[in-house]
DNA sequence: TTTATATTTAGACAAATATCTAAATATCTA
DNA sequence: TAGATATTTAGATATTTGTCTAAATATAAA
């Protein structure tokens, strides 16, 4: 819970989830969507990645990245104890 | 929503706000809970207050501490979004 | 096999963060 | 008013973080 909760505290990296939210993207069609390097990309990627947030799955020359429901899921019910 | 993700990206500010969940309680009380000096307990409430996530109410020497579920609230509502 | 494209890894650096000690402020009590 | 208690502010320091450039890896196309 503590990747997740550091995955987010990062609006670039929210706003990519955002975006993986519409549907899967390559690292670089992601990319176009922000104002920064490619390894910066990248490393906004892993920590997601790490986090579980998102899945990267490899075609061919590129990796299609995925948003995974289920971990937003987890931190939706630990938020959902607090409304009394 | 920028500094309530900051916020909840510590574990012992994620803590302070789940016993502030069963009652308001001031810092000392607070303090009892963690292995850490005063000062260091006053930035976390700092913070966490700065996130608007909890409120201090000075009640004489002490200050009251309560959680404040409304952005717990719009936090839940940011994170529904990504439930299809 | 050579060249181009997509992405990651490695290493550096500035900025942000968590914690501490010492000192300051505010309030209570004798 | 003087001393005790509760809490915060200020300043220092080690660690973590976000970004960059340069180099490496993997795949595709010529």
């Amino acid at each position: 819970m503590n990747d997740v909760f550091r995955a987010l505290n990062d609006p670039n990296r929210r706003r990519m989830i955002e975006l993986l939210k519409e549907r899967p993207m390559n690292s670089g069609e992601i990319a176009q969507h922000f104002d920064m390097k490619r390894p910066s990309i990248s490393h906004h990627l892993d920590i997601l990645k790490r986090a579980d947030l998102i899945t990267g799955e490899k075609k061919g020359q590129f990796i299609k990245y995925s948003l995974n429901t289920t971990i937003m899921e987890d931190l939706l019910n630990w938020l959902i104890t607090f409304k009394k």
